[in-house]
DNA sequence: CGATAACTTGATGCCCCTCAACATCTGTGG
DNA sequence: CCACAGATGTTGAGGGGCATCAAGTTATCG
């Protein structure tokens, strides 16, 4: 099995991922069941309701978790970027829908091996628990956006995270201070993240370049001449990670 | 410390917390560390930045989770209820503060030793594994409501999800099909929990008494004759635990 | 029983949704 | 290369839901 451990030798989120925790022959037990896989735009992972068969590591690319309402309305509940986990480790049914927002490069991990391995390496069920719980704090952050902001924080709020989680995940261009990143998403799929219309979402768009708080060459590569600028306008404390403060007033348009 | 063992033997959460993984001599291993505490309500448990020294059971009574913003607006990310675990299970600081809603009995852990107890239960681990996962798909749930429900359909969702928690942790009454509790909730505290203001939450009330889906003895009382009732009020499919379906339309008022 | 907090209800204004028209981009086939 | 169609994005006009401001009522507690 040379050309597996080969595979994980190579993998670009080795040491960022859950299997971070892995020495490289623990690892190996991993790769074994591993299914490495690549899934093109727009084509779903999973779906809300299946049973979760696998989960993933992401290696490339954004997944999009979204939530179907019976009247076909959509609603977008987390986006995934490397080198994060993707999928219910534990149990039964998935409870959202994974669907690959760009192409996305997943390695797969089938349930009942994975929990088998699981049950021999605590230090990967430690890791799992880590990145859940970081998950966790993310959807609060988020809350707190969806609860208490205006559209045009939350756009500025959304631009902000995406220029750190693409440049973090290895994309994006950082020069002299000016981020420059793509969006994957269209303004319908910004709108369902943030709880918006996407015309809303385009106004705000056109507000933001107005105040020279970002550029945009096209209408999705986004220039962000000063990034604290932007967490100003989003009413991110530019301290910590997503953190508040500054700014009084609540919609102070 | 035969005064220990019986304290975890007459636990009311025993089985159903995160203790509920661990036989009863495994337990003492844990009961060691404990240190059960009454709060008061409105103290605080801890805040938000704080070092996580401890993490905690939530034995009896409701605990707020409040991120507060610079102008001091405030807004609550969540709610736990008996039996559920509280606080960050690994590592560094508070992300936000818990503050006592009602009178609570807790259970605290210093976090050291509980990290060591974790070591070596690995199936206490999983549990708390299983009490994050859970955790966090209660709070994609509740993005769901921030970003796409009108305030009505929001204050009814709010009344069905403390309806049923609070049966659960065994408050409450039912009494063929009625289902009565009391709030621990200021109208404002509803109202940040929601990303609404007071005012509007006590229209919403109104409107859902006028309605007659609910009937309100005294401001902090509720009777809800039909539970599947509020649950349609509430866009909430019936079915699930809060999934969605049925009632076309974003806002029907 | 007086003081304060909590709650209710009304009037007004604004943010964002809705509907609509138009512009721009992308890809396909003649 | 251009024509064309469909998807995507932008901008405007109008209306409604919720915030804001304000006043009055009810509950809570020393």
């Amino acid at each position: 099995m040379r050309a597996i451990c080969t595979r994980c030798g190579t993998c670009p989120i080795r040491y960022q991922s859950i299997c971070g925790a892995l020495t490289d022959d623990e690892l190996s037990r991993l790769s074994v069941i591993s299914r490495p896989r690549v899934v093109g735009a727009h084509q779903p992972i999973f779906r809300d309701g299946d049973e979760a068969e696998q989960c993933f590591n992401v290696i490339s690319g954004v997944v999009k978790l979204v939530k179907t309402l019976a009247d076909g309305e959509q609603h977008i509940v987390g986006l995934i970027y490397p080198p994060d986990f993707l999928g219910r480790p534990l149990g039964d049914r998935h409870t959202y829908t994974a669907e690959a927002a760009t192409d996305v490069e997943i390695c797969g991990f089938p349930r009942g091996a994975f929990e088998a391995v699981l049950e021999a390496q605590p230090k990967l069920e430690r890791k799992i628990l880590e990145f859940t719980v970081r998950e966790l704090d993310l959807c609060r952050e988020w809350t707190l956006l969806l609860g208490r902001k205006s559209s045009y924080q939350r756009v500025g709020s959304f631009l902000y995270m995406v220029a750190r989680r693409t440049a973090r995940s290895g994309y994006g261009y950082r020069h002299e201070g000016v981020v420059r990143f793509r969006l994957p998403f269209t303004r319908a799929e910004i709108a369902d993240y943030l709880g918006l219309t996407l015309e809303t979402v385009s106004r705000q768009f056109s507000r933001l370049k107005a105040t020279h708080i970002i550029a945009m060459p096209a209408s999705r590569d986004v220039v962000v001449p000063d990034m604290a600028l932007l967490a100003r306008a989003a009413r991110i404390d530019a301290g910590g990670d997503g953190r508040y403060g500054a700014e009084p007033g609540r919609r102070p348009l």
